[in-house]
Formats: structure tokens, sequence, C-alpha cells
DNA sequence: TTCCAATTCAAGCGATCGTTTGATTGAGGG
DNA sequence: CCCTCAATCAAACGATCGCTTGAATTGGAA
């Protein structure tokens, strides 16, 4: 093993370790000594290659969210794109803001539920652990997507679509949080559940929640076409809540 | 001060403190002596009126959810024996569901805010802080409403119905952790948001989720006539899972 | 008043926390 | 060959954790 590869082959050691323990137990729950001691390498590990034990958590939660954030906004760009000024239909904007997780499961090392489980618990998480950089991150998804919603579903007004896109998020960050119990209690009753059968399960159920008391098309058609663009001079919300 | 009192005062104030501490800070985070500087008390107070630690956080926890708990099955009770052996209507069920934790804010003297983010804390947990009698207590509720819910959806099989009723879970949850969030947000835009129109958003956005794909009622009464009692001998799932 | 039992208190227990230190290791470049 | 320097290590640091102890305090019973 050469000098340089030494040093990374520890601080992935420390990662992967970190990240099993913190789906296991929680960020606060887990020990400098638990995560050095399950990745085979000294006390002062972390200490030396992430700086602090807050370092090492700031990581492990930018490696996973990143590329989800980055992938929702990359998928919502094209379907942007793809309409044409139009508003894009509600469940493809649920698919680019869901099936980033599913992604992320093929490039983690961990198994499917305890990815999901971290997921779960890094949005669910009350503490303010986001690193600046994934906040900024979010806060660009969270106004894209805001921004999506409401051109997708324009009868509801400003209040309303906040609080349904809160019960969205919620639903989905609870489902991946307990995944592994869910997937658990149905095994067996139908044969093996695939994660893509709870995507669209999701987006289903999150879909006719949010159209809720949809207008019929015509006078829908009506209304958008008389304000093509009231929400594009609408005051972007300061961000702090996560999706 | 009588003898007799003086201990239960300070037992209040050290579960007054820590309900405070708790909601802000998460069960972890918050030390027996933030408990007791907080609550104007020593040390050791923690430990001789709740044993340790973990029973001041089950005494709290216990004193929130259980009256919830028991309002949502006296509702239900009410509600079943009010429809007579037919299925009870799907929003009357959410209301059930849902509406005791408005109960529980009166009952409270923490802010509004801070209760919900207590329940939102001691329900999304991850962690089995649940008192062995809280827990019975849920199983008893999960299997109540599942039985209810199924009932009111006939058209959903096991599986279905489960997921569905975990993102409908999620979504109440995870709204009620972020409520002072979400009331700040909207504060102003539309006057002064009651607790009472977020339950009426929750309940009709739960709803439409739920019932979702909903065949015509003609055929649905057929089906439900074909098999009239399919879920009463349906085997009880283990518990495990909160609500 | 005397006594008792419940409660409160200051002090300190051992354990464990995140972090630091200074020595040691070992592969790479001159 | 020796020197360099990133990397690892054992050891210990001070701080803080939950909890215990034994004495002091308190109000009500005898």
């Amino acid at each position: 093993m050469t000098k340089v590869e030494s040093g990374a082959v520890t601080r992935q050691k420390l990662l992967e370790a970190a990240e099993t323990l913190f789906s296991e137990m929680g960020f606060d729950r887990v020990t400098v000594r638990d995560v050095t001691d399950k990745a085979g390498a000294n006390v002062a590990a972390v200490n030396y290659h992430f700086g602090s034990r807050e370092g090492l958590v700031e990581k492990v939660i930018e490696r996973h969210i990143s590329p989800v954030n980055e992938e929702r906004l990359a998928r919502l760009d094209m379907l942007e794109r793809k309409s044409g000024g139009k508003a894009v239909v509600l469940e493809e904007i649920l698919e680019a803001f869901v099936r980033p997780f599913l992604t992320q499961l093929r490039r983690s090392e961990l198994s499917e539920k305890l990815t999901f489980k971290l997921m779960g618990r890094m949005l669910g998480d009350q503490a303010g652990r986001m690193p600046a950089a994934v906040e900024a991150q979010f806060n660009e998804v969270v106004h894209r997507f805001r921004r999506a919603f409401a051109r997708a579903l324009p009868h509801l007004d400003e209040e309303e679509l906040l609080w349904r896109t809160h019960f969205m998020a919620g639903g989905m960050i609870h489902a991946m949080a307990h995944a592994d119990l869910l997937h658990r209690l149905t095994r067996g009753a139908s044969g093996n559940p695939s994660t893509e059968q709870t995507l669209s399960r999701f987006i289903r159920y999150a879909a006719a929640g949010l159209r809720q008391g949809l207008v019929p098309e015509e006078v829908r058609k009506a209304v958008v076409e008389a304000a093509p663009d009231a929400a594009s001079n609408e005051a972007r919300p300061q961000g702090e809540f996560l999706f």
C-alpha cells in the first residue's frame, strides 16, 4: 500500500463505520470511539481526518444528501426544459423529487435499509446539523420545487401549498426512516417488495393528496391563462426547513 | 407549603423544565443538570423523584402520549358505535386519529409550538424510548385504527393500506414537528393561522391520498357485500411501529 | 417539645466523553 | 543510504456525564 493510499483507506473506513452506526443508533448516541473501534482505527483518527466529531457528522451528511439534491435539480431542469414553458405534470415533479434517493441506494456501500434509515434520520432531525453548503443546496431545492408545484397546482394558494408539501415530505421521510420495518411486515404477504413499487405507491398517494379539491380541467385552464405567471413574483421564503 | 406538597411541586417543576428542554433540544442533548438548573432544583432531585434520567424521559413521554391514545380509542369507539356496524367515514376516522393532539394542547403547560415539537420528537424518534405501557397502548391504537381504515377503504389490499397509513402518519408527525416553522412562514400572509385550520387541511390531504384509486361506489358496494368481513380474520401484525 | 420521615442539599464518586500530545512508523524522493 | 513527512499510535488531558452519599432541613405527628 502506497503512502498516499493509506490515509484515504482509513478515511473511507471511518466514513463507512460512521454511516452504519449513525443509521443504527442516531447521530447523538454514537461516540468517536464507537466509530474508530468499528473501523479498526486509532481514536485520534477521527480528529486527524475530519478535524472533529462534528466534522465527521457533516461529511457523512454531505456525502449522502448532496448527490440526491443535485439529481433532484437536474431532473427538474430536464422536466421543465422538456415541457417548454408549460407546467410539469405533478407526478413527474414528485418522481424528480423522490427517485434520487433510489439512485443513491446503488451508490452507497450500505445496505438498502440502513441507507434509508440514515436518510430518515438526516431529514427528520431537528438539530441544525446540516453543513452550510448542504443547507444552501436545500434552499435551492425548496425554492425550485415549490415553484414547480405551484405551477402544477394553480388551484392552491401559497399557504395551502406549503402545508400540503410538508405533509408530502413528511410521508416520504417517515416511510424512509421506517422502510426496514415496513418491508419486514409486508414480506411474505406478496412476494418480494421492491423499492420501485414503494416509490410508485408514494407518488400516487402524494399526488392525490396534493391535487385534492382540484377544480375541473376547463375551469383550471381559464384560471391559468388569466394569470399565467402569477407565481414568479412571489417573495422567496427564507429556508430553514428541509425536504 | 405542606410537606407532601413540597415534593410534588419540585416534581412538577422538573417535569415542566424537562418538557421544555426536550422539545427544544431533543431527548439526547439534554443533561440532568440542564433540567435541575432550569427547575431550580438540586442535581439529585431527578434521581430522587424519577429513579434515573431515563425514568424522567419515560414519565414525560407517558404524560403526553397516553392521554392522546386514550382519546383516540374513545373517539373511535364512539364513531363505531354510532355507525352501527357500517364502516366509519374516512374523514371521521382521521379526525379521531389526529384531533386528540389538539385536546392535549389545552391540557399542557407548554406553549403550542413546544408541545407539537415534543410530540414530533417522541413519534419521530427511532430509539425505543417508549415505556412498556405506552407501547402496549400504541399496539392497541395501531390495531384498532388499521381495522377501521381497512373497512373504510375496502379497495386497498393489506400491503397498500400499510404503506398509505404510514405516509399519512409521517405527514402528521412531520407537520407537528415543524409546526412552529410553518406557522411562522405563513403568519401575516393570511392573518392568524389556527391549529383548527391545519387539522382540516391535513384531513383533506390525507383522505384524498388514502382514497386514491377508489373504484366507483356501485362497484365498491358489490365488492364489500361479496366479502363483508374479510378484514376480521387478518393476522394481527406485531407492533413495533408507532403512529 | 421531641421525634420522625420526607425532602433537599453540597460534595464527590467512577466512567466516559471529545480532543490533544509527542513519539513511532513506514513508504517515497534525493 | 538517509531524510522527509503524512499517517498512526499509546497515553493522557480536562470536562462533563449520570448517579450516590451522608448530612442538613423541613413540616407534621406524637
